[in-house]
DNA sequence: TAACACTATGTAATAATATAACATATATTA
DNA sequence: TAATATATGTTATATTATTACATAGTGTTA
């Protein structure tokens, strides 16, 4: 587990505090103080991040998430809960089914190991 | 099963016998010829082709692809596989996968009719 | 038919998301 | 040290998507 540099311990350190998904745009106005000034520098933060299972992104929104799954052992294989009212993104960790999916075989016998799945519904308050 | 008006027909039509996903200006450049000029006329018909399910988003790739599970008894529960070399994208169906997911309950005992999925590996021919 | 609601279209402008290209700096390792 | 890999800074630009407003067509029903 290798240390995070300075505008990667940054940005985490945001993505990690919000209770909600982050936009890289959200991210950058709020990073500005520290330094951090264009784009690029998030985006590459944020690509790192996302390699090392730090944070997730949600591809749907187009948002960033920290991982709570114990610095994901799943960096790969993610799984989230969207809820289309107030939009709360929880990460799901289900070991029936990250099994079942790391087992799943499509017709031609193939087996993935990464994948990415979004539910979406409608979560416990706004129901 | 309504019809399809004239602007989400010539967009359908162009996904529909492409043989990879298309991106929204993509679709433009080759219907501009057909009189659609602007962006918003695009991502107006594909809004409506993925709402009655004929199209489907391939959200990590921000692409579109014609659904061919019989006009998608499921526009709100896909699955694909992506190759991460090629970039092929096929559309899953499997009874086993989609009644799993569907009947999958969260920590909260929570269901979700809605989901969508994408595996990410190395098709036949990259493999 | 006329009124209404609904869906679709046309057009211009702009917002939001993401990357290319190039220069420099810092950390790691040999 | 030298070599290598990783990270940063900066400017410009590419790509993806929406807002706002005006108009036209379609179907329903009073
Ligand atoms: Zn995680
Ligand atoms: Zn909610
Ligand atoms: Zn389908
Ligand atoms: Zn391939």
């Amino acid at each position: 587990m290798q240390n995070l540099s300075k505008n990667q311990q940054i940005i985490f350190d945001l993505i990690d505090k919000s209770p909600e998904p982050l936009k890289a745009y959200t991210i950058l106005y709020n990073v500005q103080k520290k330094g951090i000034k264009a784009p690029l520098q998030v985006y590459r933060a944020l690509d790192k991040l996302v390699q090392i299972g730090k944070i997730h992104k949600i591809e749907s929104r187009n948002a960033f998430i920290a991982c709570h799954n114990s610095s994901c052992q799943v960096a790969k294989a993610t799984a989230f809960s969207i809820c289309e009212i107030c939009e709360k993104v929880t990460e799901i960790s289900s070991a029936g089914l990250s099994k079942y999916l790391a087992n799943f075989k499509d017709k031609d016998g193939m087996k993935y190991s990464k994948y990415n799945l979004e539910f979406f519904g409608l979560c416990k308050k706004c129901r």
